[in-house]
Order: C-alpha cells, then structure tokens, then sequence
RNA sequence: GCGGCUAUGGUGUAACGGUUAACACUACAGAUUGUGGUUCUGUCAAUUCGGGUUCGAUUCCCGGUAGCCGCCCCA
C-alpha cells in the first residue's frame, strides 16, 4: 500500500459493513426474534433477493419499480429486481405450493431487501427486515393472534407497554367512510389516503386546504351515522377492546393510520416509539386478502407485518434494551513455544466438543507475553498456555485476565469451570 | 428528483492567506525470551478531486464527488 491511489475502503453508497462486534449485536437480535417466533409456531422460510421485475409490477406502480428499485438486465435479457420487499415473493411461494402446504400458515422470515433511494435518518438502501404472516384465515382471531404477536415480539426484548404503542385502524373503515363522503373514484379515495397519511407533518389549514371542499372522512369516521362506516368501526373498536382484554394496554385506534401498500384491505397497525426521539414507525403491518389470488386460485386471506433492523436497534439503544451479544471466545489458549501449537490445537479440538464453548488458540510466534496481550486486546475473559508440559500434567494453569487470578484447573473439566463462572457472574 | 450543512492521518480533534500542518487515540516495533494491563522510547500515517482568485490556498470562490439532514416518495 504506498502512497498511489488505491482502492477505496468505503462501502457502497446506503449500504453497511457490519464488523464482527456490530454482527454480534444485530444477530443476537435476530436470535430473540427468532425464538420468539419459533414459540409461538411460526416456521422460517428464506427466498433469493433476486426476483423478476414483473412480481412487482402490478397496476399502477411502474413508476416506483422503475426509479427505486434495484433492476436491471441480465444476460438472457430478463428484467431482474433485487426484492425491496418480501410480502409478493410470499405470495409467490405460497401460490406456487398452494395444493401442497397446510393451511393457516404461520411463516416469518428475516433477510435482507434493496431500495434504490436517498439514504438518509432511518432509511437505507439495504437493510434487514423481518417479515411475519398468517395465511390463510379470514379476519377474528387471526388479526388477533397477529397484533398480539407483534406486541409480543417488543415485549420479549424486555420492552414494557409504555415504551412503544400499537395504532390500529381498518382499510375497510376508511372506505366506507370515503364512499359515505362522495369519494367514489379509485383515485380520488387513493388520492385523498395519500394525504391523510402525511397529514401528522401538515398544520389542519394545510389539510384543509389540500383536501379541498368535500366533507372529510375523518368526520364520518368520528360521527359514525352511515350504517356501514358504523359496522366497521364497531367492529375495529370491538378487536382493541378485545385485545386490552387480553393484557395489551398500549394499543389505541388511530383512524390517521393508512400505510403505504395498496394491497391491503382490513385492519392495519403500527408500532410506534414513545420516545420522542424516534417517531417513525417500528413495525408496521395488516390485512391484504387479495395478494396471494393475484397469482390465479381462489382469494386467500392473509395478515402480516414487518419491521426492520434501523428502527429495532434504535429502539432497543434507546430503552436500554439490546441482548448481551457476544462472539468473543471464552478461551485463549496459549502456546509456549510454536512447537506446541500442534498439541494445543489437538487439545483445542477435544474441547469444542462442548459445541457452546469458543476457543482461539495462537498460531504465532508471539512471546507467552505477547500473547496475554493479545488475548486482552481481543477482549477473550480466558487464557491458558498449552504445550508439552500441560500435556503430560493433565491440568492447565487457568489465568482469568480481568482477575489476575490464575488457578490450577484439570483439563477435562476446564469447559466446565469457565461456563460455570460466566453464568453465575 | 429538489434543497440545506459538512469534508484535515485508520479514528476524534486543532491551526494559519506565508518555513517542516499540531495534539490525542489506534496500529506497529522496542525497553520486557513460560505470563498481560501501567510507564517510557521510537515508527507509520492526513488537508476529498478538478478549476479559479493570489507572489503564495489546507484556508477565499466555483464545480465534481462523498457524508449527514430535510423535502418528494415510502409500492
């Protein structure tokens, strides 16, 4: 590396690196939300990021795919997009196997997805996502099971009720309230859910102004006369009753709640941080009954939702809540000598039998000194010299770096000892 | 796509229109060859790129690029 101009370290424009102390922290978060998954019956699936542009292509959007996603050619000249989103490679999988699977399905998966925008505060060109859905069921208690499962998810990082809240309103409510107010056209009511969802940044002049001289929905929603706008809301207001009788105290009913996707249909919800800090939604989810028949067959309902890696972390940082991570071996084992390094390796080897132990053993010429230091730089809590002498002794002399403190430990209880002093510290 | 702010060793900072760009951390080597953390010594290492103003630019101006932030968008 001399001074030419070399190759920069960087990493692509809205992309991250993740070093191994960072990985740590990130999967031991996935590892939580896995296990929490896991408990409550939901199976993991995986698919490519590679998919073919047309998945994504579905009326109206042509503009979206071709400006912020990642698409281009490939050699068989097909039209290829890395997935910005799992919900229609879902759909995908399950209508392609759908005579063969067994249904209410209960699928999450947890993987990477691509958007070619500008990076900015919370927003990524690649990032991690978690995707959970219940396929297969009509609304009841499946929108029950799902909301109480994302309340779950934050509950199980140690989150109490008051550091995050679930906002739930219905696609359907808003419809019955645009068609109670005049908005008969599909673009108008498009048009007009687009400005109630940014309406939280807009003062209630600007509102006004941009919604023009119709009658708000929000106002049919609040008055409830139309017959079908109360059946609705009745309705929604019945599943949080329900829910806050099953123990979920934080969820209100936020008719502002919209949600980008057109596909959805029923109930839709959010999670949103209490913090001040970050108002962005965490967790954003809901009913889309019609996704899955766009692939041929018979409707299939469906509910899910997802959240990502950027507002997880966040949140945790914030309420004080990441998992203890760590991928740091318990155990240094030094080498007195580089003739050593061939029986502490072997010795090395008996002791990854306990598959949760972590060993590093030196393979340098490193002074026994030096390698203390090394093993304190690389933050390993263990260290232990094992060449010919350890051999024939049977036992080493174990160092615990924090400490000082050294004892003499048998070799074949070694794993033992230190698992045992880690968990009771 | 539009706008604002920023850009100095690997990291965090400093400085000035004028000799050799300073400090701390990190890294590496040594003091120290079967037992570390302290300390000490030494070494490596930077003005984002291009153009302009000027006797002279890292500093001022313009542009590119990159980063951060906001808008749009968020399927």
């Amino acid at each position: 590396m001399s001074g030419k101009p070399s190759l920069s370290t960087d990493s692509y424009k809205g992309v991250r690196d993740f070093y191994p102390n960072e990985w740590a922290r990130l999967s031991a978060a996935f590892g939580q939300v896995r296990e929490i998954l896991s408990s409550w019956g939901y199976e993991e699936y995986q698919a490519s990021p590679l998919e073919r542009s047309e998945l994504y292509e579905s009326k109206g959007n042509e503009e979206i795919i071709r400006d912020q996603t990642y698409s281009f050619e490939d050699r068989g000249g097909r039209r290829v997009t890395l997935r910005p989103e799992m919900t229609p490679t879902l759909a995908r999988m399950v209508a392609g196997k759908r005579r063969e699977l067994s249904f209410p399905l209960r699928w999450f998966s947890i993987g990477n997805r691509f958007r070619y925008e500008r990076p900015q505060k919370g927003r990524l060109r690649e990032f991690f996502q978690t995707d959970v859905d219940l396929i297969g069921l009509p609304e009841g208690e499946a929108d029950l099971e799902v909301i109480q499962l994302a309340h779950s998810v934050f509950r199980s990082f140690g989150a109490t009720d008051r550091d995050f809240i679930i906002r739930v309103n219905s696609r359907a409510l808003l419809s019955a309230a645009c068609r109670a107010t005049g908005y008969t056209d599909v673009d108008g009511v498009r048009e007009y859910w687009q400005l109630l969802d940014r309406k939280a940044k807009m003062s209630p002049e600007e509102f006004a102004l941009a919604r023009g001289a119709r009658k708000d929905p929000l106002s049919a929603v609040e008055e409830a006369t139309d017959p079908e706008v109360k059946a609705e809301k009745e309705k929604l207001l019945t599943v949080i009753a329900t829910l806050k009788s099953r123990g979920i105290s934080n969820i209100v009913f936020e008719p502002e709640i919209v949600r980008g996707f057109d596909y959805y249909t029923g109930i839709v919800f959010e999670v949103q941080d209490t913090s001040p800090e970050n108002p962005r939604a965490l967790l954003g989810g809901g009913r889309y009954d019609g996704l899955v028949s766009l692939f041929g067959g018979d409707p299939l309902p469906a509910i899910g939702f997802a959240f990502g890696d950027v507002g997880l972390m966040d949140f945790l940082k914030t309420h004080d809540l990441l998992p203890e991570a760590t991928n740091v071996p318990h155990l240094y084992i030094g080498t007195p000598s580089p003739e050593d390094i061939p029986v502490a390796q072997a010795y090395a080897a008996t002791l990854r039998e306990a598959t949760t132990f972590r060993t590093f053993v030196n393979l340098t010429e490193k002074s026994l000194g030096d390698q203390i230091k090394d093993a304190v730089k690389r933050g390993i809590p263990y260290f232990a010299a094992y060449g010919s002498e350890e051999e024939q002794r049977k036992s080493v002399r174990l160092k615990e770096l924090a400490t000082g403190k050294e004892e003499e430990v048998a070799q074949d209880i070694i794993v033992q000892h230190i698992l045992t002093k880690e968990h009771s510290s």
